[in-house]
DNA sequence: GCCCAGGAGTGTG
DNA sequence: CACACTCATGGG
């Protein structure tokens, strides 16, 4: 099937591109091809247009791929709102086309746990490597990542060969604590109450609670802290310290838009390390 | 070879 | 609370 959405904003290549989702690739020409539940979908562009072509057998495409795009959210609402903050005020326009994205609430959990001390090439490859392993083939040589049933066939050692390393026993230990049933109860909660919940699940500390809170549940007042955070408050606000403080400098700044906010300043910071990065202005009084 | 990576868990001061 | 250490390994 094919058709077309009107999701404007949208950059394919910064939403898609780097960090937020490990699963999805460019094409030569530009396009975008990945895996949303056991589908595989092509985006690309067609007179100023958002054009999806998925195989056939899912009436309700169309808005599962708004979903995923987070085609509601009012990026001017919020790039306006942010720009009130003298720091971010400087690049944001180049970053408007950038989305976060909804991923699928388990996938989320179990790629981040995965994500944990890796860099992002790796990541995608230990993700690829479980989906080919225990997953569903969607379509010739491309699988679905599984689901938490799919995994409790998988040994510790079978999950090490995918290049899991010590992170094996934790997708191991928490596809027996997640069902469909836990996901739904958990969807039910906001941020504060849905961040306490999964920290309790072995693998998960305060970083990957964060990031499933906002690329798996949609939580776009949480803010997740790697290192390229820290470097980036460090540098742009003059603010060091343990994770609690830099979250709530970013909680009290930035409130329901922090998410968005993270995105930002993450895609920033990368840039900059490959010198090409457009830098945000200094805090005024940090400056000199 | 070296350094680093969208960290977490555990133990100690 | 703050550190220090370990975990297991591939990518650049």
């Amino acid at each position: 099937m094919r058709f077309t959405l009107e999701i404007e904003p949208l950059d394919l290549d910064l939403t898609l591109g780097c960090g937020q989702v490990f699963r999805w690739s460019r094409t030569g020409r530009g396009d975008w091809i990945g895996p949303i539940g056991r589908h595989l979908v092509t985006l690309g562009w067609e007179n100023g247009r958002l054009s999806v072509s998925a195989q056939p057998g899912e009436t309700r495409m169309p808005a599962r791929v708004s979903e995923f795009l987070r085609a509601s959210d009012d990026i001017m609402e919020i790039q306006s709102t942010l720009s009130g903050d003298s720091v971010l005020s400087s690049g944001l326009e180049r970053f408007r086309g950038l989305r976060i994205v909804k991923m699928d609430e388990w996938e989320c959990l179990a790629s981040y746990v995965l994500a944990t001390y890796a860099n992002i090439p790796r990541i995608a490859k230990m993700i690829d490597e479980v989906s080919m392993r225990f997953g569903h083939e969607i379509v010739d040589g491309v699988r679905s990542f599984p689901s938490p049933s799919d995994l409790r066939e998988a040994s510790v050692g079978e999950l090490q060969k995918c290049g899991l390393g010590y992170r094996a026993k934790y997708l191991h230990s928490i596809s027996r604590c997640i069902d469909r049933a836990e996901i739904r109860r958990l969807k039910l909660l906001e941020y504060r109450d849905l961040r306490r919940e999964l920290m309790t699940l072995p693998g998960v500390g305060e970083k990957v609670a964060d990031c499933v809170s906002l690329f798996g549940f949609g939580k776009l007042d949480a803010f997740p802290i790697d290192v390229w955070i820290e470097r980036a408050i460090s540098r742009l606000f003059n603010l060091e310290g343990s994770y609690k403080t830099i979250r709530g400098f970013a909680t009290q700044r930035w409130g329901d838009f922090a998410g968005y906010a993270q995105e930002y300043l993450y895609f920033n910071e990368r840039a900059l390390a490959k010198s090409s990065g457009c830098e945000f202005s200094r805090c005024a009084q940090d400056q000199g």
